[in-house]
DNA sequence: CGTTTGACTACGC
DNA sequence: CGCGTAGCCAAAC
């Protein structure tokens, strides 16, 4: 992972990112940590793939009041990275079943139907993020 | 304090 | 394809 300078910031930042998505489109730690420059905590090194970890930590330590579609958050591969079977997989699978995104026999998404496409430009210069790299 | 534990990802079999 | 693993580290025990 990387040493965030300002987790309390970075957190915030990927919590309001996450707000961002809308329903029936999905998001991946990875996308998310794309977004997110240097200075608020991404090193730019060889460390950089291990940010997605911190984005899923975030999302650990999401706050209980806060009400923002962790849902619709999921693994590069386009699968519920919660261990299958338990209650947080089923229940994320629902919330997004219920949007209308399908799961094929494997429990993976189409990201070419579902991907989001990041923020809108208002968005990310009021919060200075870099531009998402594409899901695929 | 030492250990365990992660809501990850890219890559190689 | 699916599965295992390196990368690399802050928190929570």
């Amino acid at each position: 992972m990387f040493n965030p300078p300002n987790p309390k910031s970075f957190f915030q930042l990927v919590w309001d990112i996450v707000g961002e998505i809308p329903a029936g489109c999905v998001s991946s730690y990875g996308q998310i940590a794309s977004m997110i420059p240097p200075d608020e905590g991404m090193a730019p090194t060889r460390m950089r793939h291990l940010a997605p970890r911190w984005v899923g930590t975030a999302m650990r330590k999401t706050p209980r009041g806060l009400s923002i579609p962790w849902h619709r958050v999921i693994n590069s591969q386009g699968s519920i990275s919660f261990p299958k079977g338990s209650p947080q997989a089923d229940e994320q699978r629902q919330r997004l079943e219920m949007e209308g995104v399908r799961f094929d026999a494997r429990g993976k998404v189409d990201f070419a139907l579902v991907a989001w496409q990041g923020p809108d430009e208002a968005f990310l210069q009021r919060k200075r993020l870099l531009p998402p790299r594409p899901l695929k």
